[in-house]
DNA sequence: TCATCGTACTTGTCTAGACAAGCACGCGCA
DNA sequence: TGCGCGTGCTTGTCTAGACAAGTACGATGA
């Protein structure tokens, strides 16, 4: 085949669309537009080659890359087939509260309550991973969007993952900034539901009692070990998680 | 270069594992210790390929691949970097509840209180994208974990985009499948907040009034229009949303 | 009848080389 | 001094061909 890859076209023109993008979008298209039910065999790579004249390095990057966005399924030796089109499970995407209110242009300050070093309690030591009674750091803080106070931020930290944790100004930065910057961030945990206030909660977000709350639960791990857990408590009436996905 | 694709090893061996896994292996592992800290430039194509001794494509391979898990970010003209190591963004999955349900190897039945069609209200028409006074499908359907109820689903339907949506019995099979198969669903909002009970909501849930509640509010689009509204309520203390997420 | 082998088709991966395009920097010129 | 252009580095993409490996199925033989 000649190569027909270097010219043509006004070059004042839009650049032309890579091929591969437009196999994906062929393919794309036809999926959305149900040419291809659940669990359809897709065209072979080799049909594909014949159809766009690209060769098969192409159309296998295209396939390849909707297979990894969930759009295909292949198995090798049997064929490319049409993933159920997102089984209306989706992903939701958790920012970190200090980004999050920057980007939406308002003023975040924190104003810190507990900022030491305690004995963890049986539960907790499990939860780090730590025996009983071992040193722990600990510290509660509230955040405020435009003096608003908006999270009540409960950590509790491994010392061995950030010994330098304690030391830091949490008026100025954020926990998350700190660990994020001292330690090697690995996986992370997070379960979301509906609570009510404690009556501290309640005091320090300035709610009443029992009030709803939406409460995320946080364990982060480095490769080895637990680094560390928070309770970050939002009032329910002025936290929302937003999320959107599209194929 | 000579080709050493072919042989080596024991037959008997585990197969080797592919390069450009390997080289994407090497590049994980360096970021996760800490090798090249946020925004660092990262060894280039050509670096990469002497140092392993594969093709460019390979490199290539890896390197694009890392990039689109957000672990680098790359500029034509000018290298690859290590991306912030997650910057405590993550996402979180939902799925389909009678899904959920079964895979926890639980019961689901479905008590249906309201099945028919109404006239949208002005605020609930603009939301779906129709006249104020547009006939709209509304179900409201409480969902059962072994007897226990779990969700209390409010779900109005466009009727352009499902016409036969009422005709289906929900107590055997669930909205989300029902639209999920006669739809083209193509993107959908989420969002998540925790609220009391109504007192409705509180009946059907076999709650206290104004007990909190985690409350997933849906949209869901076909290409050109609104296909469903829903208003998903748990009781709090029933229910958790979990993710996780790994480099 | 049933097990086994070969074949055709599929995807998985790699190679060596090529051209395109974006960016930074330094050299030369006005 | 300051502007512009060339040069060298980088990533972005494509090609044609190759071998590997998994699956299905029909043909062959016991």
């Amino acid at each position: 085949m000649v190569s027909t890859h270097a010219a043509a076209g006004s070059p004042a023109q839009a650049r032309r669309a890579a091929p591969y993008t437009v196999v994906k979008q062929f393919l794309k298209d036809g999926l959305t537009a149900g040419q291809w039910p659940t669990d359809a065999l897709m065209p072979s790579e080799a049909t594909l080659v014949a159809q766009f004249g690209v060769s098969r390095m192409t159309v296998n990057r295209a396939l390849r890359e909707l297979q990894s966005e969930g759009l295909l399924k292949r198995v090798q030796g049997l064929g490319t087939f049409a993933a159920p089109l997102h089984p209306v499970s989706s992903t939701l995407r958790i920012r970190d509260l200090h980004e999050e209110i920057e980007a939406r242009g308002h003023q975040h300050h924190a104003v810190v309550y507990v900022q030491r070093s305690e004995k963890a309690k049986a539960a907790l030591a499990t939860q780090l991973g730590l025996p009983t009674g071992a040193r722990v750091f600990h510290t509660l803080i509230v955040h405020h969007e435009n003096g608003v106070p908006l999270q009540c931020e409960d950590r509790y930290v491994n010392p061995a993952s950030s010994p330098g944790y304690l030391g830091h100004d949490f008026s100025q930065t954020t926990p998350t900034q700190v660990l994020f910057e001292t330690t090697a961030l690995w996986r992370a945990q997070y379960s979301i539901e509906a609570e009510p206030a404690t009556a501290e909660e309640a005091r320090l977000l300035g709610l009443r009692k029992n009030t709803a709350c939406l409460v995320v639960t946080r364990r982060t791990f480095s490769r080895d070990a637990t680094i560390t857990l928070a309770r970050l408590v939002h009032p329910g009436a002025r936290y929302v998680l937003q999320g959107e996905f599209a194929p």
